[in-house]
DNA sequence: TTGTGACTTTCAGTCCGTT
DNA sequence: TAACGGACTGAAAGTCACA
């Protein structure tokens, strides 16, 4: 980890935002997916929050969990999509 | 972790063998590779066996240092392909 | 329904080496 | 050139009480 200790790693916030949108596709809740994958509900948070630098495993939970192919979790664009404008 | 605690974990293998394949498609080292992305020789080797679950900022490195886009890492066959038969 | 800080345990990731 | 092992440090995993 070569980034800043105490920032949470920019890469992960599109990532998070892309894994809640999935999420949200599917109309259910933090709690849903996180009984669908076997996480914790507060670690889902955590991820959609782009705070946690989860492992390919957890990936692959997740990508089950939301009923799509691991690719899928990581095919966004890269700019973070702030709130609007 | 709800896998098996021992064995590495299958999923990590044919990932592995994908990494192998885009790093010999650029006719580069495990150690030029690791050179590339910041990440131990040793632990390139790891990956590509399939022995390491390694974290997203990682994988986003390697894409970087492969020249690929990320999702291009975890775009192939689910299956994993053992030698031949 | 979700965000958050704090916490302990487990393992990611590095560095030394040998085969 | 790569597989593999041991030992180590810091970060991810996983959970909690509470806002």
């Amino acid at each position: 980890m070569t980034d800043k200790p105490n920032a949470p790693n920019h890469a992960l916030i599109p990532f998070g935002q892309h894994v809640a949108k999935l999420r949200k596709n599917l109309g259910i809740s933090q709690e849903e997916l996180s009984g669908r994958c076997g996480l914790d509900r507060t670690y889902i948070s955590g991820i959609e929050r782009g705070k946690r630098n989860l492992s390919l495993t957890n990936v692959f939970k997740l990508a089950k969990a939301l009923d799509v192919p691991p690719k899928v979790l990581l095919d966004y664009p890269e700019e973070v999509v702030s709130h609007d404008n």
